[in-house]
DNA sequence: GCCGTTTTCGGCCCGACTGTTTTCAGTCG
């Protein structure tokens, strides 16, 4: 078992014990461990390899049980107190408190006194109205479970970062016609520019928080109002997305932004932290515990000072570190937009893009680029009319052309010969050892055979690697967010080997892949090995993806100095240098 | 179950909203 399964079980227990009726507190410690091991850079089972349970022992939130379950895993590939819960709660209720408005504690009555165990049979007895008699429940409940199961068969729960933005930037503007509005900003897991985002978090300062609600509420896209309040709101979109609405007033502005964009095990410790202080934190601000008096709360930067804090940027805040590193004074600094100086994949109609080379430079110049490396697939991609040897070479010719004609017009910019060259199912590279050669800028990348073994796909990278033809290794787990996961590849080996042959693994920006993730990339910054932060582009406008990548970047604690695009050409040429 | 610049025992973040209740438990973020 690797992390991700070690972290569901935990999570499964946690459930399971709510279900249960457990100690709460027992609970939130397995739900916490689940958490931080979801977020570990490296997998516990290499921890444990090199240096046994020691290895295990400086993870914080796991303790003495969680830690021999751990190993238990490890080793035997289940556990045994989880077989044991599921023994005594049936596997379906973990379904059932994922409907909304059902919690553990609902669940175990309907259990209890009417034996449903599933949601089909919860879906059932809702119909049949034996819901409605049950002491907490009533007509109101039954339907709303009915709702909450329809919600939960209808939307997939995950929606793409691009997606959730395009859709929080419209809300914006439609509240902005509020009159008295202060600000209108998108928190939650947007502002910290994850991945996926599971729903919209608004919040508005208004002089009269009441009317921004009234508007958020008579919004055309709504299917459903779940709940209304004065100053918090949440509906469901016809799309399947769930808006959340908070309006509060400006005093409380930076303290509502510090809370409301998480996460939640971020806050929990911040609050933790505070309480130690004597203090009180809260949406509304920060308060004395003991005179109740306020110290801060209208700007953000205040609300982690009032802790003994710098502002922590909001896409650290998973709770992965940050707040030790805040302490010590070794927060990353964030990679800024201005920062990249080109774009070091993208393709034009030559293979499967929609602008020509020329309109992908033009589009790079005016985002104030220095270069760009034009890498068309070559011709084992077929289905993206990959180039051969004869056309690479032609489009070669055409680079060196046009680049002079770039000189002459006294224009800095440089377009680099580059191929998105095919690591194939052998490991071998797409183009002869001369093209590659005589290319500027050598990006690989694995485009079929995904469902390869582990120990085959390593092989087959590493060899790709160690031709020492390649610069850069493309979207390096051939992920596409919600529809193929990564494959399998033993990630640290090719790091290891990367960095060995001076290669750089990219992180390619498009929403859909984002690949390498945030912990990938930890462990490159720890590995030192270079990241390339490139777009993928297939057409012009896809060059304004770079902001999902410079993000994604920060998430995974990655600095100016990390990345190879943020390097004048002559910097960069050194280091594509190839041999 | 975890953890310690009040503590190795006794705490454990904080508040809004809802439905079913006559004062609050459950759910959610």
């Amino acid at each position: 078992m690797e992390n991700p399964e070690i972290a569901r079980v935990f999570h499964e227990i946690a459930d399971l014990l709510e279900i249960k009726g457990g100690d709460l507190f027992r609970v939130r410690s397995y739900r916490n461990a689940a958490l931080i091991i979801d977020g570990l850079e490296e997998p516990l089972r290499s921890l444990y390899g090199k240096n046994g349970v020691e290895g295990l022992k400086h993870i914080p939130g796991i303790g003495e049980s969680t830690r021999s379950k751990v190993v238990e895993m490890l080793a035997t590939g289940y556990c045994a107190y989880h077989d044991e819960l599921l023994r005594e709660i049936p596997a379906g209720m973990l379904d059932m408190i994922k409907v909304a408005s059902l919690g553990p504690r609902k669940a175990a009555i309907l259990h209890k006194v009417l034996g449903v165990s599933s949601i089909d049979g919860l879906e059932r007895a809702a119909r049949e109205g034996r819901i409605r008699d049950l002491p907490g429940f009533g007509e109101v409940s039954e339907r709303k479970i009915l709702k909450g199961i329809e919600a939960l068969r209808l939307i997939s729960g995950k929606w793409k970062i691009s997606t959730a933005l395009r859709c929080g930037e419209a809300f914006r503007d439609y509240l902005k016609a509020v009159p008295g509005i202060f600000e209108i900003v998108l928190s939650g897991s947007l502002r910290r520019w994850k991945e996926e985002v599971g729903d919209l978090d608004i919040l508005a300062t208004c002089k009269d928080p009441e009317a921004v609600m009234d508007r958020f509420l008579t919004h055309p896209e709504i299917k459903d109002v779940l709940a209304k309040g004065k100053t918090k709101s949440t509906v469901a979109l016809k799309s399947g997305l769930q808006v959340d609405l908070r309006a509060l007033d400006k005093k409380s502005f930076g303290a509502a932004l510090q809370y409301f964009t998480g996460s939640k095990a971020h806050n929990v410790a911040i609050r933790d932290r505070a309480k130690r202080m004597g203090l009180k934190v809260s949406e509304y601000g920060v308060f004395n515990s003991a005179t109740g008096k306020r110290v801060a709360g209208s700007k953000e930067e205040d609300v982690y000072k009032a802790v003994g804090l710098p502002w922590i940027p909001p896409e650290l805040r998973e709770m992965k570190g940050e707040i030790e590193a805040a302490l010590e004074g070794r927060l990353p600094e964030p990679l800024l937009p201005e920062e990249i100086r080109g774009d070091l994949h993208v393709h034009t109609d030559e293979s499967d893009g929609g602008s020509t080379l020329d309109a992908m430079a033009e589009a790079a110049i005016s985002m104030g680029y220095e270069y760009i490396a034009v890498t068309d697939h070559s011709k084992a991609v077929g289905i993206a009319h990959g180039l051969d040897e004869a056309r690479i070479l032609a489009q070669m010719a055409y680079v060196d052309e046009f680049n002079k004609h770039l000189k002459k017009k006294g224009e800095r910019f440089r377009v680099l010969k580059g191929s998105e060259v095919d690591i194939r199912g052998d490991g071998t590279l797409d183009h002869s050892e001369k093209v590659l050669g005589a290319l500027d800028c050598v990006v690989a990348a694995v485009h079929s055979g995904f469902g390869m073994k582990k120990g085959e796909m390593t092989a087959r990278i590493i060899k790709a690697v160690q031709t020492g033809l390649v610069n850069i290794l493309a979207h390096p787990t051939g992920r596409l967010l919600g529809e193929r996961g990564p494959y399998e590849v033993d990630m640290e080996a090719v790091m290891d080997e990367a960095k060995k042959h001076n290669v750089a693994l990219e992180l390619n920006s498009c929403p859909e892949r984002l690949d390498l993730n945030d912990i990938h990339l930890r462990l490159a910054k720890d590995k030192g090995v270079k990241i390339a932060i490139s777009t993928d582009a297939h057409s012009i406008n896809h060059l304004q993806n770079i902001v999902y990548g410079i993000h994604a970047a920060r998430r995974g604690w990655i600095e100016k100095k990390d990345v190879i695009n943020t390097l004048p050409l002559k910097g960069l040429m050194r280091f594509l240098k190839k041999g």
